[in-house]
DNA sequence: TCAATGACCTGCC
DNA sequence: GGGCAGGCCATTG
């Protein structure tokens, strides 16, 4: 791997290691704060890699704060019930509220 | 170098 | 209003 490819890795686990505690964000979002609006699905897949550093991908879900990217972890239940631990309430891998969870880097880290 | 993949998003029927 | 299909871009084999 070439270091700068690995930048746009590096650049969505840095964005993801700033959500606050107890946040979630979407990887839309990331990518556009990236300025790579529709390389959403590269967010994801960088994700793929992000269990290996350390990186609350478990904050991250998609558009409509469903955990699509539950199947990846290395539980089933393990992402929502970090989630929960956070205090954010999860239901048949659904968050709730996420309208107040949402956090937006665009709109906080500008 | 070419082709296939993917933890998504948007638009259309 | 709900469901289906296409597209986008970077990474990997």
């Amino acid at each position: 791997m070439k270091p700068e490819t690995q930048s746009f890795y590096n650049r969505v686990y840095d964005v993801v290691r700033q959500i606050p505690y107890g946040r979630v964000t979407s990887y839309g979002a990331i990518a556009k704060y990236l300025g790579a609006a529709r390389s959403s699905r590269l967010v994801g897949y960088a994700m793929n890699n992000s269990h290996d550093k350390e990186v609350p991908a478990h904050r991250v879900v998609n558009r409509n704060g469903l955990l699509t990217g539950k199947h990846h972890f290395k539980g089933i239940n393990l992402m929502q019930q970090l989630l929960e631990n956070e205090g954010v309430v999860v239901t048949n891998d659904q968050i709730q509220n996420f309208d107040q969870l949402y956090w937006d880097p665009a709109k906080h880290l500008s």
